[in-house]
DNA sequence: TTTTCAAATGAACAGATGTTCAGTTAGATG
DNA sequence: CATCTAACTGAACATCTGTTCATTTGAAAA
């Protein structure tokens, strides 16, 4: 049959961005365990049983958008980093942490509040996911140490440290409009960089 | 009938922390929706008809465990707090938050990734607990500003900041065995006063 | 126009959900 | 001893759960 162009009219390039998109929604307000089928369907205006041709099932769904995210975060944040000296790199760490994840609040909300929900294998996976990116920082950490340009008692809490600082700051900013982000991103880069300084 | 002891067989006095003590446990692993009130009977060892001896419905037993958990922690720390100078209150709230919640893990898990699930006017009192710990900090923030010990370009931010990076702390603090506890919380001292450091 | 088939429907399934309540139990009280 | 009652049981309720699948739909392909 040669070489095909797919079906301009199909749906499934419509409604399978759409089954994600509400799902990181619905789960991120209501939690995955309170969110059914039949409401996400209707959420994407479809019945329950045609979401079966995009997820095999209701759990490979959560640690499909967990893992994508994931992927997603160390991916970008591979190419953002400048690879030079310990202070330009974390300096873009903190930038590229809350640039990246503002606009994408729901999905940090879910790969962080739905650990619990995941089965034994599939948290597995999401763990190594999150434990690779949390390396990177730390990584950097220990470059400024070595540089003689960072000073702290302890890299691997250091690191985590600064994770939940960072992480924390999606749970109230959508609310609080009160800064714009450019002075947000420099009030956290003054509290890490001080925080680490020598 | 005059004054009358309470019954010394009563199993209510029994059963009643069970219930909260096995909800904490079962709702910090699972989530509050993913428990059902039948398997938080199993784990008392009752029938689920009797837990509502103890709540009135499902919602209101998550709401008290928040609830008394935040008043818990807010009577505590005004008992901690020296009302000195502010670099030794800063000191203090860090020492207190860790010291308090490390023993209390699944009650700070509960109330802090169960927002979600109560209903408005419980979200709303537990937000106003919550956000009357956080006035806290920031009060000492404040006051070490104008004692010229501190610097920090919001007061604000620094203090949901730290909060998040304190509570982060306990995310990941049951695995990892690693320090002592007096360790752990002079790593966190070193950063957060580092952080905010004239 | 007819054929084709991806996409979606809607009913069905076995079991779980929160909650209620008439009835049972067991231990303290008088 | 008999009485009382707090504590608990166990069945029942209406509704919801994730998932399956035979059937229908509608638009692109031939």
């Amino acid at each position: 049959m040669a070489l095909m162009a797919r079906k301009q009219g199909s749906h499934s390039d419509i409604t399978g961005p759409k089954v994600r998109e509400a799902a990181l929604r619905l789960i991120a307000r209501h939690g995955y365990a309170a969110v059914s089928m039949r409401q996400l369907a209707a959420e994407v205006g479809v019945q329950a049983g045609a979401l079966y041709n995009y997820t095999p099932d209701k759990q490979t769904l959560l640690y499909d958008l967990m893992r994508d995210h994931l992927v997603d975060v160390i991916e970008n944040f591979d190419k953002a980093d400048p690879r030079s000296d310990a202070q330009s790199r974390l300096r873009a760490f903190v930038s590229f942490h809350i640039r990246y994840h503002l606009p994408r609040a729901d999905a940090v909300f879910v790969a962080y509040m739905e650990l619990r929900n995941l089965e034994p294998e599939n948290f597995a996976a999401i763990e190594k996911l999150r434990r690779a990116y949390e390396d990177r920082l730390e990584a950097i950490l220990r470059q400024g140490e070595a540089e003689g340009a960072f000073a702290m008692k302890d890299a691997r809490i250091t690191t985590r440290a600064i994770i939940g600082m960072l992480t924390g700051f999606f749970t109230w900013y959508r609310q609080e409009g009160r800064l714009p982000l450019e002075e947000v991103e420099a009030i956290y880069w003054d509290l890490v960089g001080k925080a680490v300084a020598r």
